[in-house]
Formats: structure tokens, sequence, C-alpha cells
RNA sequence: CGGGCAGUAGCCUAGGUGGUUUUGGCAGUCGGCUUAUAUCCGACCUAUCGCGGGUUCAACUCCCGCCUGCCCAACCA
């Protein structure tokens, strides 16, 4: 087995060529099996992995173009199979299971894939390197709607008739077909951005033996008495005979603006002492045949009313009598007009309240499914909280069969339904001196004289209102109750609640919130589609005696038909061609002609991935069960997220199945949309989608994943702006490239550097110990972010040890020393501490960035393989030295508050000054300053010969002043708080210094005593007088400006030194070149300057001669540079 | 009718058991460092923290209502 290799311990390096699988091999420490060496050809050349030398420079092209160096490396990983073999090398390692969420390739992939794509690399890359296996297995979304409409429109025909016309087999094979359309654009996109995925292998949801495994969850459903047939409500086309789905509701011209009737109709109360009736309206009267109940809001107010009833054209108001309706309070003026209240009753009161039906016809009722229908119910008064006071008079006609919200209302009841019209859209019996068979739009009229007649008719008018029309045929739609095959999730709905609370949420509110809502609202899941590409439902149904029969697999169904065509398929219409005779009673056993809900397909994926339980598919399945990790965008809570979650619930629960109880993913991230850059959404008709190859092409794929992971919650919608991406690019993976080329430039030099060299860290300078505790201390933090799934802490983390610490600190502070001189253990030393600072780095951002990690791992330790067959480093804490760590960021602080000082005195950084005085509030930090390290470190980097004066603050430099501790006081002194604050703000500084001092103080307030600890207030230090100090609250510097002749002298020497390096540069010289060097200066007193520090600029500039004052030969590099009032020196230097 | 999330400077962004002048960045202006043409540092610039109420000594933060945007679910008398 392998095991963790030491970390920060030099590799051993095989000096002879290495054969081409030892840089995965040696790393791992693994028997890996010789995966691909044979059968895959792999090696056939030696792979240009082993080509890379020790410390070569990056390209140029890394920063400016940085996609040249990832298409390469792309190219190599796919030819020498890296990916395949890490795959075969883990084979045996402990599993992180990873489940890959299937995209729909009839669609071409956008910049959201590519998020969601690295956030899953980046955790997978990660597990790998901490010795799992993760499977990556590759899978295709194939079924569903859009693939038809898109096949639809390709055929330039619409409408299922016209699909039954052209022959479906032929349709369901340009399905078939269509769905591999950007198959290619997946696969290439997904390998660019690094995304490593078994795409050889990949699960299908159409395959025979996928279906076969869906059919097996749904028989095994359908046996638990989990699935059932009922009814569903939807937009409805009688002359198509087709249910629409929402998406050709959205079609434009569906919603048109018609003349329809609008009738307020009086339902009678049955034993109402005033003989009042409920007052309902409706502007589909065709629908009241069909009335099963009326709803009213639970708590809003009606009123039981009395109003005249209209009169004859001339007759006197009232003359007619008038009645008595209940009504909405907030609806009666409008209604009614005038009108008497005579009692108000919350809507929940009426409820319960019966009324006599409309119609005495014998309207059919039809099974519900969902529910057994109590008669009982029928014909009285309930409350719906949908029920609005926009229009109406608040109390809504129930026609379930009709609307989505009535068949709610029924469901909840358990109303009995009734149906008039039936799917041609057609009344299926006479009623109401309507004739059987008449157009439900034909009926309105006939019924509205009927009510009329019988004087239950209040008002009718025309009104127009926008209804829907078929987009096909320009038909009236209605909504219509069709059959549907239902899954019975209601019954596991307290399973899911409880598991989903095991699940890991990252952000946790979508698990709490959305997503568990969801699951509390949960109702049943209508897996049925009328539709023809997609899973057939594996449902057989006597078409006498209704029996049923689920079908699980292909040879039950074999065996049932009494053998299978040979060109037999899963799908539509060949799947519809098997029948047997009923058990029962004889007639005929045909399938269900429905399809499933894609979505089904993709939950499925679990089992069906494998062919589970079929064959090897059971254990493989089981073996990847539950998923440790899965990742995809917001838009998946009530799609993917739900049906694994549903499936899973429910697969746990069988006996005969070996899964695991518990949540079926443990861990789920959840990623925002992405919006263009001015937050809008991206879409095709406002052309502001972002093409993911043109981001990729120009900044690289490690530049826009480091964007995407960093920038914003993972979770919020992004707005994606290319000019993050390119300060990414600037700002880190600049800072890092510049980094490597200072660190290999120099360690190429020369006798060069040699990791194998040993250097006790233990024996290096501090500052060394600095950063490899800083370096340790990183390992610890981003291991363990990246284990917390944040991965932007992560980024964030590794962005500042590399710019911060290692670029602008470390590599800054200790330039010198890496050039500078002879080899000594010194300049060794410094090597080594960079070097393993690099080799952590490189580690520790390969998940985030793979490509950047790959290119500097190669040249940083050749002959070890890539970077992602590596395993992580582990931290070593006895190299961590906190008190060095806390220690730096005060110098670093003290920096800042003295550069600031420097600008203000109008010092540049080259001149040196005196001194720099230091006031320290607190002890400690006052011990940390007064270690040779941090002085040395302040001093030098300043600039500054020595430390003026370094003490205690006592308040002589700066007025101490008190704060008040809001926070602390307020509990103590509630509402004398801002009376205290005031006094507070006026204490002497000595009072102040005394609480400082740990003392407590007496104040007297508004006649009250006050006694202040030192807890209580906020002490800082206020500037005064006309000394210019740095504070921040806990120190007070200032430094001493003042220049003599032998300061300025040394200021000018270093002036001199930057321009001759600047010279040796624009002359081309390498850094390495020894040089002969002029110097004359215009002035006596510059010249002095010169001569005084001579050595100093030879050493600085690695000059072997030296000659001042006189000029040079005309073959030399010239430059002469103004140096103010002093005059100016003339520079000319020559390679020797 | 619903469920969820969010509204903070010209722009983006952080903040939480309420505590006074809240964070970081971008853009802009000026200056500094660099034998690493990447960065970095300093100064300036800048918010009645969506609106209205309430609770409190104290509200960007908690409560109520509203407005706006987005996502999901819907599309109904």
């Amino acid at each position: 087995m392998w095991r963790p290799r030491p970390a920060q311990k030099p590799r051993s390096r095989a000096k002879t060529a290495a054969p081409h699988w030892s840089w995965l091999t040696a790393s791992l420490r693994t028997s890996a099996p010789k995966v691909g060496r044979t059968a895959h050809g792999v090696g056939r050349t030696v792979g240009l992995m082993a080509a890379y030398e020790r410390f070569a420079p990056l390209p140029d092209s890394a920063a400016v173009r940085p996609a040249a160096l990832e298409e390469q490396l792309v190219a190599q990983w796919r030819e020498e199979r890296v990916f395949e073999a890490l795959q075969a090398a883990r084979k045996d390692a402990p599993r992180f299971v990873f489940w890959e969420g299937p995209p729909t390739a009839n669609g071409k992939p956008g910049i959201h894939h590519v998020f969601a794509r690295t956030i899953k690399d980046a955790v997978c890359r990660f597990r790998t390197m901490e010795g799992k296996y993760v499977v990556r297995k590759a899978g295709w979304d194939t079924h569903g709607l859009p693939v038809e409409l898109g096949v639809e429109k390709e055929l330039g025909i619409s409408g299922k008739p016209q699909i039954e016309a052209y022959g479906v087999a032929q349709f369901n094979a340009r399905c078939r077909e269509s769905v591999w359309r950007y198959k290619q654009d997946w696969e290439q996109l997904s390998e660019r951005i690094g995304y490593w995925l078994d795409y050889a292998d990949p699960y299908v949801t159409y395959d025979d033996a996928y279906v076969e495994s869906v059919w097996n969850l749904l028989a095994r459903f359908h046996k638990a008495g989990m699935a059932y047939r009922g009814k569903r409500v939807l937009p409805y086309c009688g002359r198509c005979g087709t249910g629409l789905s929402s998406h050709e509701l959205g079609q434009p011209g569906v919603y048109r603006d018609v003349l329809d009737p609008s009738v307020h109709v009086r339902f009678q109360v049955v034993g109402g002492a005033h003989g009042e009736s409920l007052l309902a309206w409706t502007t589909t009267p065709w629908t009241l045949p069909s009335n099963i109940a009326l709803a009213v809001h639970p708590d809003q107010p009606y009123v039981l009313a009395r109003v005249a009833l209209p009169v004859a054209k001339g007759a006197e108001k009232g003359s007619a009598g008038s009645e008595v309706v209940w009504i909405a309070q907030a609806r009666a003026q409008a209604v009614l007009g005038e009108h008497e209240v005579l009692d108000v009753k919350p809507g929940k009161a009426l409820a319960g309240l019966r009324y006599q039906p409309l119609f005495s016809a014998d309207v059919p009722f039809v099974e519900p499914g969902a529910w057994t229908p109590d008669p009982q119910g029928l014909h009285a008064v309930y409350t719906a909280e949908y029920v609005t006071m926009e229009d109406g008079t608040g109390i809504v006609h129930q026609a379930a069969a009709y609307g989505v919200d009535d068949w709610e209302v029924a469901r909840k009841h358990r109303l009995p339904i009734k149906q008039a019209v039936g799917a041609e859209g057609r009344l299926v019996c006479a009623v109401g001196g309507v004739a059987q068979g008449t157009f439900f739009k034909e009926a309105d009229e006939g019924l509205t004289e009927d009510l009329k007649r019988r004087g239950l008719l209040f008002r009718k008018a025309k009104d127009p209102h926008s209804y829907p029309h078929c987009w096909r045929c320009d038909t009236p739609l209605f909504y219509y109750a069709v059959p549907a095959w239902y899954l019975r999730t209601s019954a596991m709905k307290e399973r899911m609640i409880e598991l989903n609370k095991q699940v890991r949420w990252i952000p946790p509110e979508i698990g709490s919130g959305r997503f568990g809502e969801w699951l509390e609202n949960n109702i049943d899941w209508n897996i049925s589609r009328d539709r023809y590409w997609g899973t057939p439902l594996p449902f057989w149904v006597c078409d006498g005696c209704g029996a049923e029969e689920a079908i699980g697999s292909r040879a039950e169904l074999e065996a049932k038909a009494g053998g299978l065509s040979s060109t037999f398929d899963f799908h539509k219409p060949s799947i519809d061609e098997p029948h047997w005779p009923c058990a029962q009673c004889g007639h005929t056993m045909r399938r269900t002609k429905s399809v499933l809900d894609c979505w089904f397909d993709s939950g499925a994926m679990p089992y069906a991935q494998w062919h589970w339980p079929f064959g090897a598919g059971r254990a493989q399945a089981e073996a990847q069960f539950p998923a440790d990790f899965i990742a995809e965008g917001l838009d998946q809570t009530r799609g993917w997220f739900y049906t694994l979650h549903a499936i899973g619930t429910f697969v746990q629960s069988l006996p005969d199945a070996n899964f695991p109880q518990g949540p079926v993913y443990k861990t789920c991230v959840v990623n925002g949309l992405i919006l263009d850059k001015d937050g809008v959404k991206m879409s095709k008709r406002l052309g502001n989608i972002v093409d993911p190859w043109a981001a990729v092409g120009e900044h690289g794929a490690d530049a826009v994943r480091w964007y995407l992971l960093s920038s914003g919650a993972t979770h919020l919608p992004k707005r994606f702006d290319p000019a993050g991406i390119l300060e990414v690019r600037r700002k880190f993976f600049g800072t890092l490239i510049n980094s490597w080329k200072f660190f290999a430039d120099y360690a190429r030099l020369g006798q060069g550097f040699d990791p194998a060299r040993s250097s006790p860290v233990a024996a290096r300078p501090e500052i060394d110990r600095w950063l490899v505790s800083r370096t340790q201390s990183t390992i610890v933090d981003v291991r363990a972010k990246l284990a917390d799934y944040d991965l932007a802490g992560a980024c964030r983390a590794l962005e500042q040890f590399v710019v911060d610490e290692i670029s602008n600190w470390y590599i800054r502070r200790n330039r010198t020393r890496f050039w500078k001189g002879e080899w000594t253990a010194d300049r060794d030393a410094c090597f080594h501490t960079l070097h393993a600072a690099l080799e952590a780095v490189a580690l520790l951002m390969a998940p985030l960035a793979p490509f950047m990690a790959e290119s500097i791992w190669l040249r940083l330790t050749p002959n070890t393989g890539s970077v992602h067959a590596q395993l992580l480093p582990q931290a070593q804490p006895a190299l961590i030295d906190r008190a060095l760590e806390d220690s730096m960021q005060l110098v670093v602080r003290l920096v800042e508050m003295g550069r600031a000082l420097r600008e203000r005195a109008k010092r540049g950084i080259r001149q040196p000054l005196r001194a720099v005085h230091v006031r320290a509030s607190d002890e400690s930090a006052l011990a940390l300053l007064r270690t040779g390290f941090a002085s040395e470190q302040i001093l030098a980097e300043l600039n500054i010969k020595a430390f003026g004066s370094l003490a205690t603050d006592d308040g002589g430099v700066c007025r101490l002043k008190a704060k008040a501790n809001f926070r602390v006081l307020g509990k103590k002194v509630g509402g004398l708080m801002k009376a205290v604050a005031a006094a507070i703000d006026t204490l002497a500084p000595e009072s102040v210094a005394q609480l400082r001092a740990g003392h407590t103080l007496s104040l007297q307030v508004e006649g009250q005593r006050v006694e202040l600890a030192p807890e209580d207030v906020d002490i800082k230090v206020e500037t005064s007088g006309d000394l210019d100090v740095e504070t921040d609250g806990r120190l007070v510097v200032w430094i001493d400006a003042q220049l003599d002749e032998e300061l300025l002298a040394e200021g000018w020497a270093r002036e001199v030194v930057s321009r001759i390096n600047a010279l040796r540069k624009d002359a081309g010289l390498e850094v390495e070149d020894r040089i002969a060097l002029y110097v004359q200066a215009s002035g006596e007193r510059l010249a002095a300057a010169m001569s005084k520090h001579a050595e100093l600029l030879r050493s600085e500039t690695m000059a072997t001669q030296l000659v001042l004052g006189s000029p040079a030969p005309s073959t030399f590099a010239q430059a002469t540079h103004d140096l103010g009032a002093e005059g100016s020196v003339t520079l000319a230097l020559q390679k020797t």
C-alpha cells in the first residue's frame, strides 16, 4: 500500500533516465499495476514529463499567453494517459465517492458549466492528493422534452399528431442522434479546463442497460405500493388531444385577450335563515357543472348582505324586493353597490356551509387516484389561502378537474371529482339543456341561460381577459385532469426530512431553506409524460379490469410476452408492442403509453450508471454509495438534488439492497448563477453570453478557474467580469511566475543550487525560519480549508502566501543573498527555504490551478511525475514558530508606519536616516521588537541606522486617550451609557494611564458612582504637537529625519548603485556578469561621497574594477544622472 | 397564492451574540520601492449600509411592513 511521503525532505532522484512510469510509481510507492503499458500503447515514446530540466525557466508565454503552456500540458496529459494511470494506481485506495451530474449534450456548454466543473474538479483532485481513489465517471442526460422540441424544429414539424405522422420510430432515432450534437464541445472544453473525467466509459441515460436499471427501480416502487395512477391537471388542448408543458405555454401568442363571459352565480345555502346564497364569480361557465365546492380565504372578512333585486327598466328601485348573499367584505361595494350588512364573519367561519348544486344533471365522477374520495364533502365551503380580493367575490368556485389550485383543495379534503367536459373538450353528458358533445367554449351561453331561467344567475357580462390558446392550432386551452403516474413520495416525507438534516449543504441555508421547505411541502411526484423520447414506463395495465403489472427487467418482459423481436429496444414504439393476457380477467395487458420524467433518469444514476442490480453492477453501485460529494448549480435544488434524495431514500428501505442508511450524498456544494459583468442574466437574446472558449483562450484555464473560485461566495450569483480575471492573472499568477523566475534564474547560476545538499533548518537565519514556519502554517491552513470545501478560502490563503509573503517580503528582503558572493551555507539556506515554499505552493495549488501547479512542479522536481499524482505535504508542527510569525507581523506593521513617515518627511528609501523611535503600549510587542531579529529587519528595510529609543509608552510623546468600550460598558451602566461615554472622553491622560496600568477608576456621572475597570475602555494615543508620529493605537513611531554629511554621502552612493544596476540591465548584462566601472561625479561633495563608499559601489554592482573621477573608454556603456542640487554623476561600465 | 436569496461608496465586496469613525479590493489622482518589467507600499478619493416604522442607552445588524432585483415553483376564479 502507498503511504504518505515525508514532507519537506528532498526526494531521491533517479540520475538515470527513468522508465516512463517511474514518475508515477516513484512518488506513490505503490505496487501500481502496469496499467495501459501494453493495452493502451502508453509510453511508446518517452513522455515529456520526464524531459523537464530542473529549475528550467517557464516559457515567456506563461505570463503573456497562458493558454499556450496549458494546451501543451493538456496534450501531454492526454498522450501519457496521466489520468488513467493515476486512477489505476489508486484502485485499491480508500474511496472518496463522487457523482457526476449528467449534462445534456444537445446544448453547448457555457461559462456556468465551467464554474460547476471547476468546483468538482478541485475537490476531486484534492481528495486524490489525499491518497483517495476518486471514481470520476462521466454521464449524459439524453432524454426529455427539450430534445424532442429540438428535433421537431429541425424536421419542421410540430405537435404530437405530426410526430405520429412522421413516425415515432424515426422521430426517436433522430432524438437519439441529436443528443450528441455537442458531445465534442463538452469533452473538449472539459479537457481544456482540466476537468478530469472518464469519458471513455460514461453512463448514458438512453442505454438499454441504464433503462433496465431504471425499470427495476420503478418496478420496486410499484411493488412497494409507492407507484399509482392518478390525475394531473395541466393545460390541455382538446383538439390536439394533448397536455401542454409550461414551456409551450410560454410561447409567444399563447395568451391572447379574448372577450369571455363573466358571470356571478348564486349558490343557495342549505338551511339559510334568510334564504341566502353564496355569490361566486367565474369566467368559465362551462366548468360550473363540474363544481364540487366553494373556497373562501380563511382570514378575510365576509359579509352577509341584503341587496335590492334588480328591477325592470323604469320600475322603482327595490320594488322587486331584495335578497341576501354572502360576499367578501372587500368586494361587496364593487359587486353589489348599495347594500345592507347583516353580519360579518371571517372566511374560516363560513367553512363547512353547504349549498345546493347548480345543476341536477348526472355529471360523471372520475377517480382522482391519489386519494379515496369522500362524497360527504361535496358542495360545501372550504378555506384556501390562494383566494384573493382583487376580483370576483372572494368566493371561488371549485372545479378540481379544471384547475390546479382547485385540485389541491380537493386533494386536501379528499373531495370527489366531477368531470363534465372530457378529453376532446366536449360535454360528456347533457346538462342544463346543453347537448352532450358540445364544445366547451360553446357551452357557456346555454349554461348561463339555463341558470338565468332558474334564477341562479346574479349578473352576466362580457369581460376581456387573457386566455391561453394552443400555440399550434389556436384552439382555446383548458385545464384538464389527465391520467398520470405518481410516486408516493409524500409517504417518505418524514424520512427524507430526517435524512436531509444529515446532509452537509454548502451553503447550509440551501439545505434548511430552499431544499428543506421543498421537502416539507412535498407532494407526490408525477413521473409520467405523454411524450415519445424518454424511458418508457414499465407499467402494463389490463384494458379490461385495470389490473397493473410492473416489469423490472428485460428477462421478465421476455417471459411475459413470450419472446421479443430481434429489433426490440427499450424505447417507443418497439416497447409498446409486447402484450399478454391479464391473469385476472383474460383481457389484454398493454403498456401505459407514457414515458418517464427525465429527472427520474438522472436521480437514478447512482444505480443505473452501474446497471444495478444486474450482474457486477450490484457490487459496483454499492461500493460507490453514498456519495461523499456532489456539486451542481442552484437550479438543481428541485431537480437533481431532489431526485437523488427521493430515489435514494426509497432504495435504502429495500430489504435486499445493500445500501447503507443515511443521507444519499453527504456533502452538496451549490454554486450560484453566473451573470454578465453588469449583473444581467446571460441570454442569447441580449448577446451577453460569455463563450468559455474565448475566456479560456485569452486568459488561460487556471486564471478563469481561480477567478471563479476566489471571487465572491460560491452560492451567490456571480458577475463574470473579464477585468477580474485579468487581475487574477497579474496579481497571483504573474507574481508566482516572477517568483519562480527569480528562484530558477539564480538557482541555475554558477555551480547551482542542489536541494540534495543538506541545510538544517535550525542553522538558518531567522528570516528563513520565518518563511519555513509560514510554509508549514500555510500547509495546515490550505489543507484544512480544502477539506472544509472552502475553496475560496484556500485560494486566498495561497494568494497571501505567494504575493505578500514569498514575493514581497521574503524574496525582496533577501534578494542579494541569492546572488551576492560565493556559495556559502547562508546562500544555500535561502535557496532551500524558497525551494520548500515553492514546492508547497505547487502541491497546494494543484487542485485549484492544475496547469500552473504542474508547470512549476515538473521544473522544481523533475522525474517525480505529475504533481497531481503526488500526495499533499503533511505539515511539520516542529517547524512552526508562532512567536516568530507574530514577530514578523509586528515588523511589517512597523515598516509600513516607517515608510509612511519617510513619505511625509520627503526622504526616499535610499537615503539612510539616523534613527527611528518606538513607543509600545504592550510589553509583549516591546519584547518582540527587542529581539535582534526584529530590529535588524526593521532597520534594514527602513534603511535607518538605529533605534533612537524603544520604550514603553508613557504618554510623554502622544496624549493617551480613552474611549468607552460600549459593548462591555453598555451591559454595566445601561441608560447612563451616553453620559459615561462623555465622561470617559474627557478623562485626563494621567487617569487613562492609571487604567492602562490595570487600576480601576471611580467616576461621578449624573450623581451616580461608576467604577471603571481597564476592560471598560479602549485606550488609544492621539498625536499632538509638532512631532510627526505614526500610530496604530498600540505603537507610536517617529523618525529622526535630520541629515548630516555622512548620511547624505551614503544616500548618494546608494542612489548611484541603483543607477549602475539599471545601466547594467539596460546594457543587457546577465546577473552573474562582472564589470569594469567608471564613476565620475560633477561636484566636490559628490566625488568625496563616491570615494568614501567605493566599496559599496563595487560590491553591490559586481564590479571587479572601479575607477573614480576619470572618463571612461568610449566602448563602455554610459549614462549621466542628475542628483539634484548636488550635481550629476556620469557612469560607464563594461563586462569584464 | 407560494418558497428561497439578495439590496453596503462610481463599481465589486466583507462584516454579526446590537456598541460609537465598520472591511478589503477595483477604477481615478499623486508619490515611493524593485539588477524580479509581476507585484508591493504610502497618501488622497468614497456610504444618511434599499425605504418606512418599532424595540433599545445604542440598529447596517433584531422585529414588523413595504419596495426593487434574481432563482425556484406556479400561471389560477
